[in-house]
DNA sequence: AGATATTTTTGAATTCTATTCATGTCACAA
DNA sequence: TTGTGACATGAATAGAATTCAAAAATATCT
């Protein structure tokens, strides 16, 4: 069916350029009888011949011009296309769509894509708002590249990067019996409203690492999407909240509520990227997983490292 | 050094409509085993992987996508080439760059030229104004398609078609001398002032065709470069002028001037087009001429048609 | 779950094609 | 003419792309 492969349109070039068989061929390094054959077969294969021979320098023929012309079309372009596809085999390039598990991982992470960025240009970035529910899957058939959760399950073909822990901290109006209290047990909040971000338990500190561990139920959950308005309806007594210390910090500062662990010990989650194993070693990905990292050191207060359970 | 050929564009554009290696194969006509190989080979080149195939349908990486817009570039412009090298290789598309040694052949020249554009749009047409010293060489290396001359010479490589033939005829003034003869000797000629374009006598039927043979100069050459100008010098009694029949037809109907036979015969030259053997059987080229032809049958008086000697 | 069908991978064999090598031809200059 | 440079040609070779056959890996169905 086709005839023209891109040596055809090389040496045509190298034609053009040096007026003959015998330079052209040093050109695209072959015989000189190499493109006498090639060309041959070509305008065999064609039907019609591309350049007059007996003349110095070649003379192309219409048919010649025609594919010269499509050479100049085409040859700069495969160019181009080689040299963005050594960025993307050396890890310079890429594509990063991410998912979060957290809520007000949002906080942190926005900035982050930002410092991303400015350095790595043309990694195409995005926050995938589709994959709530089941991020894995996604991720590993390659729908998601990176996933914040804080389960590092024990998925094959994927890489857990820590990023940092903080402590889930219980905040309770200024008056409100626990702060009597050092800290709080799981039985203190059975007779309490608990506000939470509008996802599902699971996903919630409060439940997965403390509440049902115990088999406590609290009297009343209820919902709303901003932290700010979280943290209002606690300070007013409507009930209590659970968030990350990092999150609660300001409000802490300006003495709106007061804050209690989850236990003696606190509960301590840790955030991870989830990657899939192909590109974890990727210069783009560990880049963003870096900057991630630093991003969150330098304007969140009261998280720890982590090191990888 | 390179990588990427056209079927591997074409590989991926088929994957990309079929989204399996299974249904791509068939599109490209090969086993779904080769694609396999195919692609993996490239992708070892390349040195990433281009999608993903544990899903259906595949899902392209970043690469992979870089190298389908690749393919959106260049294969569209291999078909319009491959279209038009077809109609090269058919003949139904060409150049054709002509010179004429005749010169007042441009008069039925440029409206044969119109003529045929008009069915044949596409063929690139051109009077060349360079090589009226030496049509012959520039025809046969390339740098011309199309000879208009009246001396077909055994040239290798050249095929001549006879467009027509007509009478050089000698156009003097009503009461000059000759009017009582009833042809012109060539010594009739040695003390008169011809006028002539301003081209070489070889050129130039009177000469070529009848004084040189004869051994005969005339007294004086005058030059002028428009037929009526010529014309005019005739009739007033400066000289004496040879043109075709055809041209000088509408002058003596008006009156202007007589005609006279260069000897009793008279001298008949014929017209070819002469064109390299490799395009002679051109639909392209053999149209030209016919419509060259027709055009001069049309408008010219007193030609008449003409075999090949 | 397990069993079947489908799709992709893999390694070896094969077929095909591009290239080289060694000449041969041709045109042109001395 | 002979010699020189450039292109062509035919047979041999080397190198690839492709196929075949069989095995993994995935999806599908009950």
């Amino acid at each position: 069916m086709s005839q023209i492969e891109m040596r055809h349109l090389r040496t045509l070039v190298a034609l053009r350029e040096t007026g003959s068989l015998v330079e052209a061929s040093e050109r695209v390094f072959l015989t000189q009888s190499a493109l006498s054959h090639q060309i041959k077969e070509l305008e065999g294969r064609l039907g019609c011949s591309l350049f007059l021979r007996k003349t110095r320098p070649v003379r192309f023929t219409s048919a010649g011009n025609r594919l010269l012309q499509l050479a100049d079309e085409v040859l700069p372009r495969l160019h181009n296309a080689e040299l963005d596809l050594d960025r993307f085999a050396g890890g310079q390039s890429g594509r990063i769509i991410m998912a979060i598990e957290c809520h007000s991982c949002f906080e942190w992470l926005l900035p982050a894509i930002d410092a991303y960025r400015n350095e790595w240009s043309d990694v195409e970035l995005d926050i995938s708002s589709g994959f709530h529910f089941a991020p894995f899957p996604a991720l590993a058939r390659g729908d998601l590249d990176l996933v914040i959760t804080a389960d590092p399950l024990d998925e094959p073909g994927i890489t857990y990067f820590p990023i940092f822990s903080y402590e889930a901290q219980l905040a309770v109006a200024k008056r409100h019996p626990l702060v009597e209290k050092p800290w709080a047990e799981p039985r203190d909040l059975a007779d309490e409203v608990v506000i939470t971000y509008p996802v599902d338990r699971e996903r919630l500190d409060l439940f997965s690492g403390f509440l049902e561990p115990a088999g406590v139920e609290p009297a009343r959950v209820r919902h709303a999407e901003l932290t700010t308005m979280i943290v209002q309806l606690v300070a007013s007594g409507r009930g209590v909240t659970c968030l990350p210390n990092w999150a609660l910090h300001e409000y802490l500062q300006n003495d709106y509520v007061v804050v209690r662990s989850l236990g003696e010990e606190g509960v301590w989650p840790t955030l991870y990227a989830a990657v899939r194993k192909d590109q974890a070693d990727a210069p783009f990905m560990k880049a963003f997983i870096d900057v991630a990292k630093q991003v969150c050191f330098a304007n969140l207060r009261g998280i720890v490292t982590a090191e990888l359970g």
